[in-house]
RNA sequence: GACUUCUUCAG
């Protein structure tokens, strides 16, 4: 029996799912009894390979063989169920979960409130930290910076920031990715000001500022045609030893696509090739939107040809 | 048991 549930595990993380359960139906027919370990690879599995329909008849019929599910199986199926969109059935096994007495990780948790910002639904992710509250569950910091970032996206940054300030009087852990999605959020609305003095917060508070922090910055100056700001943090980038990645580029050329400025564009590109740079799809994408609107279709299809050539596949 | 959060294109 448990020869099998490891065989059967092992076909799951390598993906094949058919495999699995090609001989999980064919153990089953020769009276093998399944418990809730195997189901657990399973639906695991099938959540992970993008399959919850799969996911869910498993569930389904464990459930019905009256196997309970234990608290890595829910995990797994709550995963699932929000990376697909089902995030009001997500919250409902949640609730179940709890019901049941097992304890859900504060990454199922914070999945299900992630999910509900990105469905844009924040009155049922602040809802679903209340009850966590309520519940003696200890929202993390990864909670909190879900729900700035939800503001953020909202375009409620002064709200986001409140939360912000909120969590620092209370003494919760305030990390990078706290910073940069604030930061992020004040880019957006092109609150530069805003943004660099948290920027020279985080300095100050010994939280460091990492290439996800510089290329807010560096993009949101890109499209508002600052090129010179840019070029300025990209040297202070380099100088604290951050080494500027796909994004950072890709933030310059549009800068210079919006700028009607195609040659420095194309000059930076083939700088960044010529420097070995690994190009991406996106960098080309931006590149030949920018040859486009400028009707200048010779050279995008020149462009689109070098991105077949490199391997990359267009999307 | 590889569970969850931040930055980039088009739309």
């Amino acid at each position: 029996k448990y020869t099998f549930s490891v065989i059967i595990d092992r076909l799951c993380k390598e993906k094949k799912l058919d495999d699995a359960h090609r001989l999980f139906s064919k153990l089953l027919d020769k009276g093998f009894v399944a418990d809730e370990v195997v189901y657990c690879s399973l639906i695991d599995g099938y959540c992970k390979g993008n399959d919850v329909e799969g996911a869910l008849s498993l569930w389904n019929e464990m459930v019905h063989r009256e196997i309970y599910p234990n608290s890595e199986t829910y995990n797994a199926f709550i995963f699932g169920l929000c990376k697909s969109g089902y995030t009001e059935k997500a919250g409902c096994v949640l609730d179940e979960m709890i019901a049941r007495g097992l304890i859900p990780s504060s990454a199922a948790f914070n999945t299900v409130i992630h999910a509900y910002c990105s469905d844009g639904d924040l009155e049922k992710a602040f809802e679903l930290h209340n009850q966590m509250v309520q519940r003696s569950f200890e929202p993390d910091t990864i909670t909190y910076n879900v729900l700035i970032d939800g503001l953020c996206k909202k375009r409620m940054v002064d709200k986001a920031a409140k939360l912000f300030s909120m969590l620092a009087d209370k003494g919760m852990p305030i990390d990078g990715v706290t910073y940069n999605t604030l930061i992020s959020g004040y880019c957006k609305e092109s609150n530069m000001e805003a943004a660099l003095k948290h920027f020279d917060e985080m300095l100050t508070r010994g939280v460091r500022p990492n290439v996800v922090t510089y290329n807010s910055l560096i993009y949101e100056y890109c499209i508002a045609g600052k090129m010179v700001d840019a070029y300025q943090l990209l040297h202070k980038m380099i100088q604290s030893n951050i080494a500027p990645d796909s994004i950072t580029y890709s933030a310059f050329i549009k800068g210079h696509c919006i700028g009607e400025d195609l040659e420095e564009a194309l000059n930076l590109h083939a700088k960044i090739l010529a420097d070995g740079i690994r190009p991406t799809v996106v960098m080309y994408n931006i590149l030949i939107n920018g040859l486009c609107q400028e009707g200048k279709m010779q050279e995008a299809k020149c462009l689109f040809k070098q991105l077949l050539e490199s391997g990359l596949s267009p999307n």
